[in-house]
RNA sequence: GUGGGCGUAGCUCAGCUGGUAGAGCCCUGGAUUGUGGCUCCAGUGGUCGAGGGUUCGAAUCCCUUCGCUCACCCCA
């Protein structure tokens, strides 16, 4: 019982399972490039003070769930809870804003300290994808189209989209004031959480799950009410483009978000397939948060999709996803077989490019080791002894099919393969 | 941090009110000395999460603790 196991909320991605990954991968780079986007690879880790000054001061994300330590130097470092603050401090950094309409994402995992439970994990992955430069709601309509897209690519039901507008800083300041006038005055109906946020952060009071809550909340001052000429019209111009390209949404006056740096639109694709956890992609505009750490004003919009639940909902839609199977499983026969198996294997691999083939030269008897070709999936088992050697010859079997094994040359393997690889692989015949 | 559920073989689980641990799957070998999948036979594998207590005797009852999981909080 004493043996290491991983840390609590960071999964091993286990063969079994990185196939599912792999597909989502794969066909999120195709669209991605598709769109017109570049990726970027920032670091993992980021000074502290980064986080702080983008996320906020006061949000649970950095009072309580970052990964913070402090290097040998004695600077605090964090590992990344989310990657749009690294984004924009790469982009100011290397004066990618010099050319507005920067089209970027990135790939990996992120970390928070919280209990994990279904969907919600401390080592989670995100696709992030930002938009830099660009003001218009034209910015806003790409992003829900393109993720829109790819729910359809990987064949799984739409979410739910909900989108909402913060306005801007002026706003923002104006509406939590009077939202915190407004609740105080009646302070004494909210529970002990709602009275809590009032201090911390108001506007999430507006998110409370409690039922009892619902009609202070229902009555509370709604933020599109407060917006102005110039939000007002962003957003209906965000309509207007959603509704042209047959985007179904609904305005949730009550979407708040958890980060500070959001400014005007916000918006998330929920499900209610996977528990708790709803959001599948979240995200919003950010105009102030480049000009807050430092770069020149610029605005900005992106959105963040968390893997594990699309991997989740790709599981429940029962998408199979494809993962490749060796073409052949090389067994060596006897001693010779064995110590010339690696051989023949590399003359193979350097005649058919992108060949998938295992070798098998341990010593082991020859029915272990179609047995384990049968289970390594392979298409093809070639045999390789003293016959094969003398005849220059590799045995075949197709483990797919009844026919009769064949000997076939070391150049005709190479049609085979070929062959193979343009029909669709026949099921086992028996389980 | 708080609350619920659960910890028995690699996996899924059985083991009733205490009597000294089992099944299926997986894996290995054999039936087939160079022939997989199906079948049959045999076998490997467990300090019953850990520690303590009650008892002649604990996987089973009690206490503590750790882990997993779901939910709250928050979010992807």
């Amino acid at each position: 019982m004493n043996s290491i196991k991983a840390i609590r909320g960071m999964n091993d991605i286990l063969p079994s399972a990185v196939g599912a990954w792999q597909s989502i991968e794969r066909q999120m780079r195709t669209l991605l490039a598709s769109f017109g986007y570049e990726e970027i690879r920032p670091p993992i880790v980021e000074r502290t003070e980064l986080f702080r000054r983008s996320i906020g001061e006061i949000t649970d994300i950095v009072e309580k769930e970052m990964y913070t330590f402090d290097d040998r130097n004695g600077d605090s470092l964090s590992l990344r809870p989310e990657c749009t603050a690294s984004i924009a401090r790469a982009a100011i950094q290397s004066g990618l804003l010099r050319t507005p309409g920067q089209r970027v994402w990135a790939m990996g995992p992120m970390f928070r300290h919280e209990r994990p439970q279904k969907g919600r994990y401390r080592q989670f992955h995100q696709l992030d994808v930002e938009i830099l430069g660009i003001a218009d709601a034209s910015a806003e309509a790409e992003l829900i189209v393109m993720s829109r897209r790819l729910w359809r690519m990987l064949g799984i039901d739409d979410p739910v989209l909900e989108v909402n507008s913060l306005g801007d800083r002026t706003i923002q300041k104006r509406y939590r004031k009077e939202l915190v006038e407004y609740f105080s005055s009646r302070s004494a109906e909210l529970d002990d959480d709602c009275r809590r946020r009032l201090q911390t952060n108001p506007l999430r009071i507006l998110d409370s799950k409690n039922p009892a809550m619902q009609p202070l909340i229902e009555a509370a001052p709604r933020i599109v009410d407060r917006l102005d000429p110039a939000a007002l019209g962003h957003f209906e111009r965000l309509e207007a483009m959603l509704g042209e390209a047959g985007v179904e949404y609904r305005i949730n006056p009550r979407l708040v978000r958890g980060l500070d740096y959001y400014t005007g639109t916000v918006f998330e694709w929920t499900t209610d397939a996977l528990g708790a956890q709803s959001a599948v992609c979240g995200g919003g505009r950010y105009d102030d948060l480049i000009a807050d750490i430092g770069g020149s004003a610029s605005p900005a919009i992106g959105f963040a999709i968390g893997l594990e639940r699309l991997v989740a909902l790709l599981e429940l839609s029962g998408v199979e996803p494809s993962i490749p199977v060796p073409h052949a499983y090389l067994a060596g026969i006897g001693e010779a077989g064995e110590r010339s198996a690696h051989a023949v294997a590399e003359r193979l691999r350097d005649a058919i490019s992108d060949l998938r083939l295992i070798v098998d030269a341990e010593s082991a008897s020859l029915k272990a080791k179609l047995k384990r070709a049968n289970r390594s999936g392979a298409r093809f088992a070639f045999l390789l002894g003293e016959e094969e050697i003398r005849d220059g010859a590799l045995t075949v079997r197709d483990l797919r099919k009844d026919t009769p094994q064949s000997s076939i040359s070391l150049e005709g393997i190479s049609a085979l393969i070929a062959a193979a690889d343009a029909a669709p692989t026949p099921a086992l015949p028996d389980h």
